[in-house]
DNA sequence: ATTAAATCCGAGTGGACTGGTTGGTTTTTC
DNA sequence: GAAAAACCAACCAGTCCACTCGGATTTAAT
């Protein structure tokens, strides 16, 4: 699963849509002026999302967009997975498969990659929109690890 | 944190210094030809490396890089960090102080972010360059949630 | 002393991706 | 018919990545 700020713009629309959706659809310029995306980007963010069924448009004047699933039903990988499509890692040329299997020496970080991409992957199937929405943020995952020496500092995930 | 191959080209780079380091220092060709990564690029990246004290230098012919400390005390989270500066995420100007505080209903995913990026640094801290040559892959963090609908597909982490 | 192996250093570069713009067209409501 | 909205396709400036190039310094071996 690739991170990048895409999914970041796609996840911040889909919380704002989930929010305001209420009986009206909700139009994308709405969207924009609330979180400050432009329109256009957000018309590209939202085609991919149609194209993955996340959200049902509405054309016309008093149309816009809704969400497909209730906000609990729809979860945080989805979104990303839908507009940033996964692309494959550095060497190994995809996860499971061919490739990297030939030269193992090679490619030793190869189960470290794929154990991260298990870890972030659970994590965001694991928060809906609802729980964004709520705060309701599943921090019951991970507990601290042994850790002994100084802790390094911390920042966001890019 | 941010994720990017370069972080990844450095772990690849200080698992086959880990692996290869016995008595002599490992140069940089050594490891260019092992790992297939250009020889400047892996002196930039061991630049930063040095200057994070992760690893020491020894110049003249026979010289090359060790680790500074043992395998088992370098973890992952501490390479990345060192080559990958942090860089501000997304709006949020930074994670925990002022900018994305203000206006809260703009960063409603502030702390989704936030969350997300404790999971990855909690993972990358519990792996050292000992547990990845010997595979010892700590899976003990994460269990499967609860998950009810369908399971999306999975790739590697970018 | 020379040579050569290696680390160091800084500048530059092609390509990819980001975030956005422009300029439309269709659909639908009023 | 006017206007509001989704749609759509191209294009673009900036940034970053992975890499190259051309050196310089240090030092071991001959």
């Amino acid at each position: 699963m690739k991170l990048s700020t895409k999914g970041r713009y796609a996840v911040m629309a889909m919380v704002d849509l989930a929010r305001h959706a209420q009986t009206k659809p909700v139009s994308l310029s709405d969207i924009a002026a609330r979180q400050e995306i432009s329109l256009s980007y957000l018309e590209q963010l939202f085609a991919r999302l149609r194209r993955a069924e996340l959200v049902k448009s509405v054309r016309g004047p008093g149309g816009g967009y809704r969400l497909a699933r209730g906000s609990a039903e729809t979860r945080v990988s989805e979104i990303i997975l839908a507009v940033d499509e996964p692309i494959t890692a550095t060497r190994c040329t995809e996860m499971g498969q061919a490739g990297c299997r030939a030269d193992r020496s090679k490619c030793l970080t190869h189960d470290l990659w794929e154990e991260l991409g298990n870890q972030i992957h659970v994590f965001l199937s694991s928060v809906t929109l609802y729980d964004v929405l709520e705060r309701k943020l599943s921090t019951h995952i991970a507990e601290a690890p042994p850790a002994p020496a100084n802790s390094d500092s911390m920042a966001a995930a890019s």
